[in-house]
DNA sequence: ATGAAAGCGCTAACAA
DNA sequence: TTGTTAGCGCTTTCAT
């Protein structure tokens, strides 16, 4: 840690010319090559680096993008926070990682707090959203982008996870199990309501019609939830599949089987959600539906960054497709490879 | 996104006072009731927030701080990254994510970068580091706390992972392992080079003595490179035991024994270091070494928090021991539990 | 092409 | 306790 460092007005006594010049011609707009030339000299001389922070409250602009989920440590979102960096730091954006807690209120607090504009925009991916967050997002005061179920006049990233549980449905029924049980997370979360909602309707198709269906209920989305609901679920017997609302709970339910003596996929056939590296490595690896959480973060950033740049367009809202990955948790002909 | 946001200066209009009252009055700082009172209505009315630009230009602090890894996919970065933003959120600073680079020289870049005072604090993990590096960061405009290596006259918080693996090796000889297979990951890394260290340490050891121990060195210190490297190394035959350099390795190794017919813990023990979620969740449950990352950011968060605060105290070095966290891949009676 | 000067929003030193 | 004022570092009119 150095003595304070150079100032514009340094450089430009150090040139011997104007502010203004000098700026000028660090920015290589309107300057003689020779104006550069001294400005540039006198610049490297005093090793100088333009202030951040003078320039954005010139500015008004940050250069700086938030990204808040409610829980960083979530593979899913640290997917998508890759992916989001990657797109903005080319562009010369940093992004800021916040929290929105868990509860709605906690992230209508976040989205008003960008009314002290430290950040040009923000990518929001809330756990839950009611009416008072759809306000408090159409009232902030920097362009906002869900990724999540799409809201009314609000640019967002979405996914049909409801869809993707139904790709997973009937890829159980293809492979010829006919008695599925379902483990969801909490209901009140908008993952969780469309999740659900995705197997009732898979369950309720014709193509479905007269098999058995039935859900637990996770307290979280959790691997420990999982194994929670995967042993009340495995208890009452029955079942040959069990569809898992992600695949940490998919884990979580895969061990419970372990415990109950089950072997997957032979007795039991499990498909995850997300596609994350965590199901690729595991043992057996685990059919999944993958929502593009990468590809959303993508989408998303650019979204941002077209909005930051000018961005009267109208709402943009845009979606990523589901699609079935499968692996050996739903292998037809199971073949036990640790036999010995 | 609405229209352009209150001024301190439109405060105090409403208000009737001056800016400095209505300034002071914000703050609680030397303000009689009635003025607060007065100025607090006034800026709700106007639902006032106040510009963390102005602020910070003003104040020459930004309450930010960045924190730069190569990879913040990892999911030992990602542990650190959480526990850094639960020390500093509370207390007012956002957490900016940077990217180191693979290079030496992109991580000089990225602390030369500090310069434009966008942050007050820098928590960095550098993969590779060299006297360019040490010099930057003795010469950056505000504090920078290294996770890794301690490097004299720098602010530290590290473990001592060649000594880790001298757990998971005393640890294999304790179970009567005898034949040690070594999968590292990129020497010219600081982790690298520390662990071969450790491995060499223990190895040399006289309660090694006369037992077999060979290194095999993996690409990256990712799954598939442990995947190949695994090959490699058991191909050769004649090993009962392999300590892997970190996690992601391990796992590829137990693949790559699995490729091989062989069970594990029953033909070949397997040890792993950072102790992450995906090896807790993987079966058999990794043995491995935790080294705390999520102690370490925390330290670290403290440490630069400290230090943007005043900050004038000598050089401070924080270190975590590691410790063995012994699960199902060394377990000692292997009881294959697939069988049925 | 260059220079002079205003002003972004805020805090703090100083005066009253 | 309150008000006046300077100024943090920068970009950008406006005039030359």
């Amino acid at each position: 840690m150095s003595s304070s460092r150079a100032t514009l007005i340094q450089v430009a006594e150090r040139a011997g010319v104007s502010l203004a010049s000098t700026s000028r011609a660090l920015h290589g707009t309107g300057a003689s090559p020779a104006m550069v030339e001294r400005v540039r000299a006198a610049a490297a001389e005093l090793g100088y680096s333009p202030d951040a922070t003078g320039r954005s409250l010139r500015m008004k602009r940050t250069f700086q993008v938030a990204f808040a989920v409610a829980d960083i440590g979530n593979p899913v979102y640290v997917e998508m926070l890759t992916a989001i960096h990657e797109v903005l730091a080319p562009h010369g954006y940093r992004v800021v990682v916040m929290s929105t807690g868990q509860t709605v209120a906690s992230t209508v607090d976040l989205v008003r707090s960008l009314g002290s504009g430290f950040v040009d925009g923000l990518v929001v991916s809330p756990l839950r959203t009611d009416d008072t967050l759809v306000e408090a997002i159409r009232q902030a005061p920097v362009p906002v982008v869900v990724i999540g179920r799409p809201l009314d006049g609000i640019d967002s990233v979405s996914t049909d996870s409801a869809a993707g549980i139904g790709l997973a449905v009937a890829h159980l029924l293809e492979i010829g199990r006919r008695r599925l049980g379902f483990v969801n997370g909490p209901l009140d979360t908008t993952p969780g309501a469309a999740r659900q909602r995705g197997f009732d309707a898979a369950t309720a198709d014709p193509a479905f019609a007269g098999e058995h269906a039935e859900t637990e209920r996770a307290d979280d989305f959790t691997v420990t939830a999982g194994l929670e609901a995967g042993r009340r679920l495995l208890a009452r017997g029955g079942l040959d599949a069990v569809v898992a609302a992600n695949d940490l709970l998919a884990i979580g339910v895969i061990r419970a089987a372990g415990e109950l003596g089950l072997t997957v996929p032979g007795d039991l056939a499990v498909t995850g959600m997300d596609d994350t590296e965590i199901g690729k490595v595991f043992r057996p690896g685990l059919t999944s539906v993958s929502l593009g959480s990468a590809e959303r973060g993508r989408l998303a950033a650019l979204l941002v960054l077209d909005r930051v740049g000018d961005g009267a367009e109208p709402v943009q809202q845009a979606a990523v497709g589901p699609h079935l990955v499968v692996r050996e948790s739903t292998a037809v002909a199971s073949k036990e490879k640790s036999a010995r």
